[in-house]
DNA sequence: TTGTATGCGTTATCAC
DNA sequence: GTGATAACGCATACAA
């Protein structure tokens, strides 16, 4: 039952005419004559013949397929991203492959070699908590493959890259805390290695010091970002220590419900006697009690802007001058703050 | 900057060999000496070669991609689905390229378009709720694309399935409750055009029948799978008009947890006065105080066994016998029941 | 064991 | 306006 496809030749040949000029016809081209022009259409209508993409493609050395490389998938703030991503791709006729990393590094390396191999057009990539070196994308980029990082980003690549405003947001998020007239104000803060922390951790601090509030360390503890357990585990002993803490900011919402919890087991009121907040507006922030107060990331305009940069690399085979855009963040009060 | 990428043409020239030779020693060829095979290794390293996957999936009519299709990727469960499938395929080196529906036919319909101009050797596709009729899956299907679905299936496609066993697990989160002495169970149930939905219904009833307790139609309402605080609304309203209530079972964990927020907002005990057991086990079932009781689905079961399906189909041109596989649950018993 | 030649389906450069 | 023809990068039948 399987008559294969056809194909413009098989066209070329039951019109009489050349490829070269079915190829034409059927690309719009101005330089063929409208009678045959309306030939091939027929008979193409007729055969239902459908263009070999992949042929086009290889021959235009192109794959209308970008890759999207990020820690994971089964994470609410970078699934929203892929979708985004997958969205603005769609109006320009692209597909995205997706390759999860799971904060590995080598993961993160095959990604790379993977849509190389797939021959993708462009590359969007946010970072593993591993990454280190960015050699990896600097060579991807030597290859002529454009790429740029979003979200988690390498301050050592020479790439367009876009992340979040963290020094701003987290600012803005202990601002509202001291606004609140809360003095002890603790941090539960994330990896050293990561830039995004860091930067979360930089914003509390000069918060704190600008409001002429103690900075102390000793309210700074470091927890895995992913983990409500080992947060409320870790603030319940600071806590103990600490009885004085009215206000906590935590690297993440969900480490943000594990002080909640802590609290909640201390029988502690939030926010009268603590409050509490978190980051990146997660869905669970708006499903826990009380509510989350916490600092939106607004994924939606990362993965404009990613895309955006994307699609410059890809058109421009000159390089522009690189940029780093950083994205807006909202501080969202809700009942824990 | 761009030092054009090296070809199995250079390789050659570069070695004095032949193409030929250079492409057998890249692909394991046994009529090829060692010495030449070594050499050619050798400036495969050091030249950083990567062979062109589009000229040889050109070469060879396959694409070396596969489409995943689903309604969300910002969805605990799909996402979870989609990680998995990724990570199968990749041991087959087999990218896959992702395209939410967004619940909406019309999407789904574009999608597999799109994916069949992409050319990828197969599609994993779960249905949008929308999704009556499969006509769009069998077309597909008939122009030689391998083809399976899963989990959001449809009755009346001849094609290999996967699902959860729907109606079994419903069946046994019941029959817990029933064991836990309760009697007036509740069950909010989903759209009453999706599958799943309707077999988790029908578990719910046989294990009430068969429990000889009495089937109450004024027990069971309809709600939005998704929303929380639709379930919520809904359940409040149905607790007041029946206070005589003692469990209920969710279509969702998180219209279980809507349930769970009615109640506290009523000061009623769970599980103690009433029980609430919810479905699929989302992250935030275990995060919610009390711990929400659930039904795990095994998305890593029914990934493999999807994906299993799908090489089938695509290394056997001829079909076999289409098959549809059930994934068994697992009930997790928390704090709500 | 190695090399030559052909083709996969299409586009694009030239001639005519 | 139209048509040869040469690529694109690789695999493979066949010859050497």
């Amino acid at each position: 039952m399987s008559t294969t496809k056809p194909t413009i030749k098989d066209i070329a040949k039951r019109l009489g005419v050349s490829v070269a000029t079915v190829s034409k016809a059927l690309n719009g081209y101005s330089d063929v004559n409208k009678q045959t022009k309306a030939r091939v259409l027929a008979l193409v209508e007729k055969l239902n013949f459908i263009p070999n993409q992949q042929a086009i493609n290889f021959r235009k050395k192109s794959s209308s397929l970008i890759g999207l490389v990020l820690p994971q998938i089964n994470h609410f703030y970078f699934s929203i991203l892929a979708e985004q991503v997958i969205g603005f791709a769609e109006k320009d006729n692209i597909n995205v492959v997706i390759k999860p990393t799971f904060e590995n590094l080598k993961k993160e390396i095959m990604a790379l070699k993977d849509l190389i191999k797939q021959n993708v057009d462009g590359i969007l990539i946010s970072l593993s908590n591993e990454t280190r070196n960015p050699t990896h994308l600097i060579e991807t980029h030597k290859m002529g493959i454009p790429i740029v990082e979003f979200d988690r980003i390498s301050k050592l690549s020479p790439l367009d890259k876009v992340t979040t405003r963290d020094k701003e947001a987290a600012y803005k998020a202990v601002q509202h805390l001291i606004d609140r007239g809360k003095k002890t104000i603790a941090h539960l803060r994330g990896p050293l290695l990561s830039q995004n922390f860091v930067d979360r951790f930089l914003g509390y601090k000069s918060a704190i010091e600008e409001a002429k509030l103690i900075y102390d360390e000793a309210l700074v503890i470091q927890i895995q970002p992913n983990s409500l357990e080992g947060a409320k585990q870790a603030f319940l002993k600071l806590f103990k220590k600490r009885p004085d803490i009215d206000a906590v900011f935590a690297v993440t919402d969900i480490t943000a419900v594990g002080a909640l919890e802590a609290l909640k087991e201390n029988a502690v009121k939030v926010p009268a006697q603590v409050s509490v907040v978190g980051f990146s507006n997660w869905q669970l922030s708006s499903l826990v009690s009380p509510k989350l107060t916490t600092i939106d990331q607004n994924p939606y305009l990362m993965a404009k802007a990613a895309y955006a940069l994307l699609k410059r690399n890809m058109s421009n085979k000159e390089s522009d001058a690189k940029q780093v855009i950083r994205i807006k963040t909202d501080l969202i009060i809700r009942e824990s703050s």
